[in-house]
DNA sequence: GGTCTAAGTGGGAAATCGTGGGAAAAAGCG
DNA sequence: CGCTTTTTCCCACGATTTCCCACTTAGACC
């Protein structure tokens, strides 16, 4: 199992290429040259980036909804809009498509800061602003324990016997 | 398994022809020289292309419908009008019905952007302004959770034992 | 502290892509 | 049957993208 970590501090040059740090390819090492996929994160103005294996999975769910469903549908194209292929050039660095970008806060056309930071199976993408104003900052109202026992029955099968379907 | 990425903007030129990203032309490779089936979306105010296999899918799925079903008849015409097959030309271009560009709110006749967006097995086409509104927009009173959720139960059987039916 | 290696950054050249227009072929009409 | 209109095919130019190379910076090891 993948096991991406590390948070990296890395820029955007004019052209919209994203320096891709050297330890997170060597992390990804054996998956790297079946490329990686760039996509909006759904709840926050951040970009996630999945190795094609584990894309792969993502699609593998969407071929199962139904074409004759709205839900469905509009749950595809909420998620899936944008997601796009891309590949390290022979520099390392990332070429993300400027409407991405433009959803993580990113200028292509203007050098910027951006933080990329390893999160087990996936990685995601944060402007330097965002990143230390959402994720870093906002702690003081933000009560990290009571989040903490909301999502652990969700992770604990053990403590939920009343599902026993996970896997 | 086809999973068709990215998002593209072109444009359609003044005799209906739609720039089809040279990108999504690589993603398609084998399957191009079969011809694509452009048709209305169901739903949205959109059109859908399907690669020629994926088309004989709906095909097959159109064909279990019954003869002597009136509602059945009549999804199907519905879905099946304006369903037209076509081929990329030479620089790489769709000439799309007249009819169905109505549909989606692009004119032929009169130079316009629209957005090209590969999900998965199918391509869909959006008017850029409708693109914006309907897929970008609207995020902040859409409960995404909510919808997932409901998706989640209809595409796993284990979280949903009454229905035994599906595939 | 110096040197060597690896990583990150920037820019330029070549290839490719997209767009518009125009000519040839086909279809429609009187 | 010939003329007009529409459609299809093809070419060319400008813009963009992609690839590659060189330089700078950072880090590690001696």
């Amino acid at each position: 199992m993948l096991n991406l970590l590390g948070e990296y501090h890395c820029r955007i040059d004019a052209k919209g290429r994203v320096s891709f740090p050297a330890k997170l390819r060597k992390q990804l090492d054996r998956v790297l040259h079946d490329g990686l996929v760039v996509n909006r994160d759904i709840f926050e103005g951040c970009l996630v980036i999945y190795p094609k294996p584990e894309w792969d999975k993502v699609n593998a769910e969407m071929s199962r909804l139904s074409r004759y469903d709205r839900s469905h549908q509009l749950f595809q194209r909420k998620f899936m809009k944008g997601a796009t292929l891309v590949e390290v050039d022979g520099s390392g660095r990332l070429l993300v498509p400027a409407a991405l970008l433009g959803h993580a806060g990113l200028e292509a056309g203007r050098a910027g800061d951006c933080v990329v930071t390893g999160l087990g199976e996936k990685i995601e993408v944060w402007s330097k602003a965002r990143f230390e104003q959402q994720v870093l900052g906002g702690e003081d109202d933000f009560d990290f324990g009571a989040l903490a026992e909301k999502v652990r029955q969700d992770i604990d099968p053990a403590r939920n016997p009343n599902d026993s379907s996970r896997n």
